[in-house]
DNA sequence: GTAAGTGCAAATGATTTGCAGATGT
DNA sequence: ACATCTGCAAATCATTTGCACTTAC
């Protein structure tokens, strides 16, 4: 347990701020996102959501971060062919997923700043290189396979 | 807009060449493909490939689009939330998606190129920009909604 | 009191799978 | 002939929705 993001208590006054109600299940989604800094799947969050509470129901916590997402508190990001996943919106990286063995590397968005810049200047687009991930291969798989690309 | 990427037969003939089998509903799938230079989901293209044969059952679609993968020949990327979206593997780009309107521009691979190279010094990391859509605001949708970002 | 939130069940949409029968080679 | 394909139905997986009921404010 490492609060060191923001604390539950914050978001909570962040949700009610917004004419929100606050209930044993919000209270616990927050917990589990704020307690667990990786990506969680929202199955995975409702799970451990109801080792505390077993009677919140998937839709709950899906519509929990439904809120949540809309207030900024919570993004997701798409990192692979599997479901979403979310987490907190302070911790802000793109991930690099690779095909071949899984592994998930964080990238500091300001690594992926300046290319969203370009992306930017040419296309008129403002790229969010963190809700989806960017896949590929990883050193260990790229040096068993062939590159092909 | 016609057959410019690569003729049918071609591709019949990798498919061959693999020990598989030609059948109508390949063809037509692969027909499909060659026709339709953009980004088609696989129920789309079931539906496409229905209008010639009727019966062609979604699954069918899906394993057909599952052996071409396995060849090479097509590529399927994530563009959005939505369902995958499949094209023939020469046609490589990497897609903006404007999460407000839809809008998809591509993106050559040259563009990304550089990036691709950024990210495989530092992170030892092969990124595939094509195979995830890179998804943000497209300038009309930024002109008219609050910049939160 | 009243609108927001909840639980449940059923619907959705995309994709997969098991299986018996059809068909390309 | 025999493995590959196909059609179909049913299963899965993630997510959503309608609805009657509960609860926070």
């Amino acid at each position: 347990m490492a609060e060191d993001v923001e604390d539950v208590e914050d978001v909570i006054a962040q949700l009610r701020a917004q004419g929100r109600r606050i209930t044993a299940p919000r209270r616990a989604v927050i917990t589990q996102l704020l307690d667990h800094d990786g990506h969680m799947a929202a199955t995975e969050l409702a799970d451990r959501v109801r080792e505390a509470l077993p009677d919140v129901h998937e839709s709950t916590v899906y519509r929990a971060l439904d809120d949540l997402t809309r207030l900024g508190i919570v993004v997701h990001s798409h990192l692979a062919h599997g479901p979403a996943m979310y987490h907190v919106a302070t911790d802000r990286h793109a991930h690099l997923v690779c095909d071949s063995c899984g592994a998930a590397i964080e990238v500091p968005a300001s690594v992926t700043a300046s290319f969203a810049r370009v992306i930017r200047k040419r296309f008129d687009f403002d790229a969010d290189l963190v809700h989806f991930a960017l896949s590929g291969r990883c050193r260990t798989c790229t040096g068993r396979s062939n590159a092909d690309d």
